[in-house]
DNA sequence: CATATCTGATACACTTACGTATCTGATACG
DNA sequence: CGTATCAGATACGTAAGTGTATCAGATATG
């Protein structure tokens, strides 16, 4: 009797491409196919959870059969990583631009800077949240979650680094590195939080009230 | 083409006991078949996660078969509901009790004895974070939540009502109730960040640090 | 103890879901 | 344009999973 146990990460834990993409070349068809694929594999996750979706449900949203996803994908856990990791690139490059986009902020508009650059965005929040679940049963996966919330960390540091008095705050955030952490830990209570009362708007004021108390 | 979409919650909304148990009598035995099936689906949801359960899983951690589980459920999502529910009433009440347990604190033990009430369980706020995925996906869920949050929120309030200044404070956290809101918001970001790195210890320095900051 | 009732075990019918082999239409290229 | 290759559609075999009807052992009760 094998009790069932969470399996492991799938195979394509390498950053480089998965080897399917590195033959001798890929149609525009295929990128197609595949980038639709992702598009409605991320509105699957979102909606219905990870453990949840079928490959019936990705395929009928893009509009394909199950010979165009195991044509480009091995399995939906393989799918549900590339879209992770693809979004999450995404994502990060965009809100470590946004923050770094501009000089640095005098210091009353550091809040409103960070609030506005981190992403409010529903789906994602889900997809997020549904990742750090399935890494938190996967330790080999919690390195990818580490990059990517380093890479957004220290663009946060860069941001508070000149513009934000710590000395009144704890040892662990007088550095700016540690500041940008606890702004991300609060970061990451105001969002969970939004999945469940919907209102985006609720969810950036009281960020905004948290981070004013931290910022001084 | 029908698409799935999230299927309504499980029927046993009401805070009523489920027709079931209403029944003339439940045997010792009965009751000890549910407690260990409540048990063994504790585990596999937090190990798991719920979209990945089946019903074999749960049974074989309880040492049943089939027979029992829908002699007593009627399906998992109704197991999960139950578990989360009769789940959260006992650790909000063992959180509310220790938050009520002694006099109100001295002021700088204030953080202390926020961070020592609040439960940093692995298996607890795995299924936490999987309810509250669950129930943002299913909007008639969301008072459920809600409940929860708002009787330990009311027991916060009393610890810090008059143990802490709150004039540096924006005003949405001048009032106890505020006050109490902003600490489990960070104490959610500090529990799901604890999923990741998996240290008690660490996760309860942090969140000590940061309510410092709140708390002033 | 006898009887009635309960409750889990089991077998089974059926559905859902997966992954593969094959084929044909789509596309790239000389 | 002709040819070679690609890539998605389809049918299918198989496994996994569900929910139910039936039954027999367990339990409660007079």
């Amino acid at each position: 009797m094998a009790r069932r146990t969470t399996p492991p990460p799938p195979s394509s834990l390498s950053p480089a491409p998965p080897s399917r993409e590195s033959g001798p070349r890929v149609t525009r068809r295929r990128a197609e196919t595949r980038r639709r694929l992702l598009a409605a594999a991320f509105d699957a996750f979102a909606e219905l959870g990870v453990g949840r979706v079928r490959v019936e449900d990705v395929c009928e949203r893009a509009r394909y059969t199950r010979g165009a996803f195991y044509s480009n994908f091995d399995s939906l856990d393989e799918l549900f990583f590339v879209l992770y990791q693809e979004r999450a690139a995404a994502m990060t490059a965009e809100v470590t631009a946004a923050l770094a986009s501009e000089e640095r902020p005098a210091r009353g508009d550091v809040v409103a800077r960070v609030v506005a650059a981190l992403s409010f965005d529903r789906s994602w929040s889900l997809v997020v949240a549904e990742f750090t679940l399935y890494a938190a049963r996967r330790p080999a996966l919690s390195a990818q979650l580490a990059e990517r919330r380093d890479a957004v960390q220290v663009a946060l540091a860069r941001v508070v680094d000149r513009a934000v008095e710590r000395g009144h705050l704890p040892a662990s955030m007088r550095s700016a590195d540690g500041l940008a952490a606890a702004i991300l830990t609060i970061y990451h209570g105001v969002s969970g939080e939004m999945l469940i009362h919907r209102d985006e708007a609720r969810a950036r004021a009281w960020l905004t009230d948290l981070l004013s108390v931290l910022v001084g």
